[in-house]
DNA sequence: AAATAACCGAGACGGTACGTCCGGTCTTGAA
DNA sequence: TTCAAGACCGGACGTACCGTCTCGGTTATTT
């Protein structure tokens, strides 16, 4: 029978995440086991495996618990200005995977979701989608002011935007730089503007 | 000392990277294990670690082994219609990373260069840059005809057009269709045009 | 940190005696190992290796199992005959050099004993050591009787008795029969039997 | 087919056998390797293998060739007083055993006598019964001299006298010494000599 | 307040794979 | 043909973790 969570211990939580991320930081995914966690937190093995159903999954709690953000809080912010507002966003999504603290757990999770499809779609749903819904829905308010084409499909228009990005932390094909950044939300805008006047 | 590469057995190489693709499709990459991979293979373990570091290096050769394409050949061809080229090669690359056979490897090899960066470097130079070259060799002869942009960042163009199309494919965010490439395509060319004439 | 032996599963430990013991039977010394111990007792490899040093203490301890002998029963009957007394342990002696099924592992722990000095310590004190004490309490008794030599060097006395013995086992210098036993008791008893009265 | 023996390299079973009694003098037999022996004598492996069927063979050729004992210069001194003379024996098979020199390579010998009977029946036959036979040889001139008793098995009295050496240096029961060697020397002559007078 | 049930820490257990070492065979090129 | 060198297949080594299980010892209700 599955355990009760209303008796799990808060304390025995909170030490797993936090002994999971950071020896995730010290020795890497690859290398991280489920018993140095376990030893790390002060916990039985079989309070991590009672709560969690995979290394990945302990990984995706620490992330959301690392990173700690409220969905609610994610919408951009509405200038007026789509151009600066995207190039905001773009810069700030490069400064995460950049960090180093934080792409190791992030790198982590892509590790995961390319192996396990049910924890791929939970960490879509909660950290992915929130973020990309966020764009949408600045890149819709430009759409409605005229900014932008009015035949856009945003989903589309979200990735060509952070496809890029990802292209480049996960391939490792050149760094991940600010510049990079902002040339690549100049290039989408010009393909998301508004239609050219042709006579 | 190292082993002699005089001496080895082609015999045992190619039986080494079959099995490991194979296996490799029917258990998938965490459960590929260097053991099954000798055993499938009729071959002692120290043959493997004697010639590959790693896991992923084997699955790396035995990628390369098997697309077995000629860095040469991998030239676009040049229609004069860059539109339609160019949605040639946006639709092959999705066609391969839809296709069940590859895709496994492909994820096995991105799942590998998430952590070791050695390998990365390798995957990148033999698989990836040969790919991206040819499509900036593409473009930049576009370029040349004036009907792309002067001022253009080629590697930057190519991202744009590719970037999306591996944001979907491994973060899962939707099904990666050949519409997809299509509409990927026709926002990257807008982006990536002549400027338009400002009257 | 120690394993708790409090915890020790004695299920396990009973099966990888009997499988060791059954498989020195079987395959010979040199060729048994803690591989196949573990797989013969249903146990893990680190079941055995959590509870013992070596492949020679895992025998010892399946020799101790097997023999099984109160070491306070070990005493030798004394009917006050001496000589009859003794050619009954030395004969019992040959019987267990020649049985064919004590001797393999009686042959391994020697083996092991040649090399790991710790072990031969512990098989000394706990297999060879009572025995021959209590030969040498038989032989004090008969001493204080006035059948031997009151100068008699106890220890020596015991392996001019024994020493034989096992010379032929071990060196294979030729078969050790019954007859050897009783020769042999017969030399040894006139070495340790009273001083002839000289006129 | 068999390998030539007249073609066989001197040089190369010189280097063979120093490196073997080396080897096992550094590292003990158990972990005396035939790559071990090939590597320090500068010689492939399948030079050892095309000569020698095992290890053990090896090394007990390695301890011929260290002792070099010409078999018939083996005969004891017959001084007429064969307690001295069996002394001298007797102590020197004890420094012999004793010697951390030889000693290593004789328990080597050993040990490969437990488990290798093919082998253990030529050690015997070379080393061991020469060495016997030439103590039986003495015995049974002092016998022909009536100085020991005239119904005596040589065999078993030669045994009588070695047999407690080997249990104390194989089977560890107390250190051998030079006291021990004359104790075991004068009961084993006490058994041996004639027949008490008996009034 | 006692009894009873869960979770908890610890870690032994049966297993699987690791990466290394060596056994014994086979292949190559030089002498 | 022998030899030095060493690649090869095979298999055991001793270690590290896996995920399950069993053990006392706290809690935290339920009687």
């Amino acid at each position: 029978m599955p355990p009760d969570p209303s008796r799990r211990s808060e304390r025995s939580r909170q030490a797993i995440l936090t002994a999971a991320v950071d020896l995730l930081r010290e020795v890497g995914y690859r290398k991280l086991t489920i018993e140095a966690i376990a030893a790390r937190a002060g916990v039985g093995k079989q309070t991590i495996y009672r709560w969690w159903p995979s290394k990945g999954a302990v990984v995706l709690d620490g992330f959301l618990a690392a990173v700690n953000e409220d969905p609610d809080d994610l919408s951009l912010p509405d200038t007026g200005d789509v151009a600066a507002d995207l190039r905001g966003v773009v810069r700030a999504i490069v400064a995460e995977l950049a960090d180093p603290d934080l792409s190791g757990v992030s790198r982590a999770l892509m590790i995961e979701m390319q192996e396990d499809v049910e924890l791929a779609d939970t960490a879509r749903d909660r950290i992915l989608a929130p973020q990309m819904r966020a764009i949408a829905d600045r890149l819709r308010a430009a759409q409605d002011a005229g900014q932008l084409r009015a035949d856009l499909d945003l989903a589309v228009a979200v990735e060509l935007l952070v496809g890029p990005l990802y292209h480049r932390w996960l391939l490792r094909t050149a760094p991940l730089t600010e510049a990079y950044a902002d040339t690549v939300t100049d290039l989408a805008l010009r393909a998301l503007g508004p239609q050219p006047a042709r006579t």
